[in-house]
DNA sequence: GTGCATAAGTAGACTGAGTGCAATATACGC
DNA sequence: GCGTATATTGCACTCAGTCTACTTATGCAC
């Protein structure tokens, strides 16, 4: 299964990846907006307008590299075991995340990481698309509970946005506190402590806050 | 007040206007992609150029109709009466806006605006600019919680992140029912109800359904 | 009213993203 | 090997947005 398709396939492979990876390293050096296509193509060694038929645009480059994560979400909540509540499936997909210092979780010090975290985060552009991928996660998380969790119509898009919502707000801070120089290990108690909060937030409602 | 500064400054608001009015009609009518700012600008009888002197992209010609709106939940925070919860006030805030018809909650049916909502939520570049307001809303309204509400740090973000999810997507629900052809009046028993179960889940918690 | 400083508007050339098309090169099935 | 499908390319084009230099209108002091 490891070279599925024939030579023309893995190439094909090849050359996505030598692309994405030129653009987002020229990004993270110079900044998306100071880097033309032309100057990425040339430094994939492949034409201008063989770039735009991996990438149908300049942002493709980067946040492709997300685009598996976006329904992840719902595959948990359809995915988890008989009788297991979605909102303790998400809290447990997500701690763990944290444990495996997962980089969706925004709890990871590899630096390219950072670079590239940093990169969507400031860029107004690829910030903006990656508000679709949520929105999108968003969606598919709706309809996951919709199907599985025998809730209906407007409770299951309320639940879902909600949900998807304290996900990315604890990502995002978990970003910036690694951004700000703090190491993965030493940011992990506090952001477990966080994300519990979150989702006992979900569970429990603002009622005792607020 | 209602003429503040001079000739000078009340013409450039009647510009402004004229630029805005042609182009949402033009958008309205022929699709946001399918006219070029050339074509808005000789519409609105203005250079190119000074069309950008008003509007600094394209997509601006549109969302600067919803700039106002972009701090109104964190407004309504922080302008409550003594005493009274944040959640509560939000809650007030937006079903009071359900009764008076506002476009904010999307129970609207007024053809234009539909047909601008319409254009905001079926325009790719729209809709994702739209996504930006919303995180702008939701940094503001967690900045009211912090320095009103005696809530602190991954709180307060957590808090407004789940509160601001939650009104869109009432939103959002509402547009989508008046565009499908139902009256703002036939939608506001359900519109109500299903505001009333959004501030549920945030003031209770999912607990209960998932 | 006249004149001057200032701000608004215009013209035209430029960059860079993204597309359409026609021509060429390359891997695959047989 | 050979024909065919597919990947790649070059070129010309549209459109958003910017830059610079120039013209026109407005407000204000007198």
């Amino acid at each position: 299964m490891d070279q599925r398709g024939g030579l023309r396939e893995r190439k094909k492979e090849r050359t996505r990846a030598a692309i994405s990876d030129a653009a987002i390293a020229l990004f993270v050096e110079e900044g998306f907006d100071d880097v033309s296509i032309t100057r990425v193509a040339e430094a994939a060694e492949v034409s201008r307008r063989t770039l735009f038929a991996y990438f149908p645009t300049k942002e493709d480059l980067v946040v492709h590299r997300f685009a598996d994560h976006e329904t992840e979400s719902a595959r948990v909540v359809r995915g988890r075991p008989e009788g297991r509540a979605p909102l303790a499936a998400l809290r447990a997909h997500f701690l763990d995340g944290l444990r495996r210092r997962d980089p969706i979780t925004g709890l990871n010090d590899v630096p390219e990481i950072i670079a590239l975290l940093r990169l969507v985060r400031t860029t107004r552009g690829l910030a903006a698309r990656m508000l679709r991928f949520k929105q999108n996660g968003e969606q598919a998380l709706s309809a996951a509970l919709r199907d599985t969790a025998g809730v209906t119509d407007p409770t299951a898009g309320l639940a879902a946005a909600q949900i998807i919502a304290v996900q990315w707000t604890l990502a995002i801070d978990n970003q910036v506190a690694i951004a700000a120089g703090t190491t993965a290990s030493a940011a992990y108690p506090t952001a477990t402590k966080s994300a519990k909060q979150g989702f006992a937030l979900l569970a429990d409602g603002l009622g005792g806050v607020l």
